[in-house]
DNA sequence: CTTCTCACA
DNA sequence: TGTGAGTA
């Protein structure tokens, strides 16, 4: 078959169908007597798999080691791929919807002042700046990856950060209280000990994760709940989507302003009436022990939660480890 | 109809 | 990440 038929099968040039040979996403043969290139079935197969990815937003690169590995390994790896694409475009939207929020404000700004508010303009310019880095600037300082193998023993070791493990998690479910077939998600997932529990209640459980291994585990052990890689700051969901949102061990990994992103994000994906509950290494300020702890300040979360109308509740378990268990109001403007 | 290259956004 | 023009 060639390029102009085979354009035509796929909906594009054949000027583009080159261009991605000349990177090196295809090989097809060429007839000897006037060097015109040849497509195979198998040739065919390969262009569907480009367009299809391209259409994903998936760079010529990406599609590229795509491909390799589909060939080597199997399905496997393209979801690898997929998710990570996906954690990507909605990193990217969540991007453009705070752009679209700032723009909103200077359009709000430029029509009530009379003279030109450039200081004023240059500042909001600024904060979105700042929040869009911060969101950008998540990095696994752990590897996780590496850890994966040994999670479940190190948390069943029941010692250092990890000390009332089981306790913790049993504690978070008694306090969310799941109900039949209520949609839940567990954030920074690891291998899925947490969200685990909640299947019994046979809840639908979605696990989000940046460790690609920590969810392949996660995925040997319980199948039925649906993995997504990604963090805190790009939760890969729409908005008002859960029932209710945990997270154990994972919330201290962030810094100060990751953390109110953070809970902004698990505000946006949870429903109306939906609950919350965090469980992680916290500072208490009664002991007044903030300076020397990089933890979260408990009292500081209990309160960014009450400001939105949220029912609170903390409890603690030793030292450190605290339970954030909050309720969000059915209809967060009612009797205003 | 096809090839390739150079330039352009 | 493609496209358009010009060539053979």
């Amino acid at each position: 078959m060639n390029i102009k038929e085979a354009a035509d099968k796929l909906g594009i040039t054949p000027r583009t169908i080159r261009f991605y040979e000349k990177k090196g996403l295809l090989s097809p043969a060429k007839q000897q007597n006037n060097l015109y290139r040849s497509f195979s079935e198998q040739d065919l197969w390969r262009l569907q798999t480009i367009v299809a990815l391209r259409e994903a937003h998936l760079s010529l690169s990406d599609i590229k080691q795509a491909l390799e590995k589909l060939e080597r390994n199997g399905v496997e790896e393209l979801r690898y791929y997929l998710e990570m694409q996906r954690s990507a475009l909605m990193s990217e939207w969540l991007q453009l919807k705070q752009a679209v929020e700032t723009t909103d404000r200077m359009i709000e700004l430029v029509q009530r002042e009379r003279t030109l508010p450039l200081e004023h303009l240059f500042g909001l310019a600024n904060a979105s700046k700042q929040l869009r880095e911060q969101r950008a600037g998540w990095k696994d300082r752990w590897d996780f990856n590496r850890l994966a193998p040994t999670h479940d023993e190190r948390v069943a070791a029941n010692e250092g950060d990890y000390a009332d493990y089981e306790d913790a998690l049993e504690r978070v479910v008694r306090l969310i209280r799941p109900q039949q077939n209520e949609r839940g998600l567990d954030i920074g997932t690891g291998t899925g000990n947490l969200a685990g529990k909640f299947l019994t209640a046979s809840c639908h459980m979605s696990a989000v994760d940046q460790s690609r291994e920590m969810l392949r585990l996660c995925r040997e052990k319980h199948p039925e709940i649906e993995t997504r890689l990604g963090n805190f700051l790009a939760l890969p969901f729409l908005r008002e989507q859960f029932d209710f949102v945990v997270t154990s061990f994972a919330f201290h990994h962030l810094t100060g302003n990751q953390q109110q992103l953070a809970l902004e994000e698990m505000d946006r994906v949870l429903k109306p009436g939906g609950r919350i509950a965090i469980a992680d290494l916290m500072a208490s300020a009664e002991e007044g022990d903030r300076p020397t702890s990089s933890y979260p300040e408990a009292r500081t979360l209990s309160h960014w939660f009450e400001n939105r109308n949220y029912f609170v509740q903390l409890c603690r378990l030793n030292e450190r480890l605290h339970i954030l268990y909050a309720d969000k109001k059915e209809h967060p403007y009612a009797g205003s």
